[in-house]
DNA sequence: GTAGCATGCAACCCTCGAGTTGCCCATCGA
DNA sequence: TCGATGGGCAACTCGAGGGTTGCATGCTAC
């Protein structure tokens, strides 16, 4: 590992995107919104405590963020490291994707000194 | 899987993109030229069998497409499913990150009937 | 045609991810 | 104060992913 955000960041965070439990809930809190294990847990087929272990696996990407309130706890998108994702395909497939060049351009300083 | 691009495809692409031996193999395969499983292999370290595991996940998410050219099997990479999994990133992340957001506005067509 | 290189396929470990149940701690409210 | 609710932690099961070895197949070159 090197910097920031270092070579396989990334990684985790395509690993984190792999679920599609997990992709739920970043969808659910797309909008901004905050979310506690148990709301999440009461509308998803899977008990509280895999959503808990689902959340702890997304905040250990980067893509989530906790703050206590109370006796529960709000889960929150923190959408940096999906930027970087964004920016590594954009890299890769920025050559043979029109549309991904022209993301590859614009999340370009991002990519700076990735390897 | 189901039929061209169902709402799990990109869960398939998140996948293949979780692994650090499949992303060097794509980065590899960024500037448009061809790879073998034994060129892979030379300059990885796992087996012939196992790159050619990877390679077989990379297909099957639809990352990459495979061509006989004699008694070699070439890999090249293709960009659609990339653009599909940027598209879900940016439909996410939009609403928080301005560059996401301007890049969602980008691929905003590939994005429509998602759900 | 025959040796040799590039792959493909199958069977086999071994680790780890996803889910569960059970128990304990903290906080809110009557 | 004390019951009830939201969460965290630990131990356990189960299945699949990543890796390997061994053998079969197919094309090339001599």
């Amino acid at each position: 590992m090197r910097l920031e955000t270092p070579a396989d960041a990334v990684g985790n965070v395509f690993f984190a995107l792999a679920d599609d439990t997990r992709r739920h809930v970043l969808e659910r809190l797309g909008d901004g919104s905050t979310v506690t294990p148990n709301a999440l847990a009461a509308q998803l087929p899977v008990t509280r405590q895999a959503v808990a272990k689902h959340l702890a696996v997304l905040q250990a990407a980067g893509l989530v963020t906790k703050s206590r309130a109370g006796r529960e706890t709000r889960y929150r998108l923190q959408p940096q490291r999906l930027t970087d994702a964004a920016a590594w395909i954009a890299a890769v497939g920025g050559q043979w994707d029109e549309r991904l060049a022209r993301l590859d351009k614009l999340l370009g300083e991002r990519r700076r000194g990735r390897r």
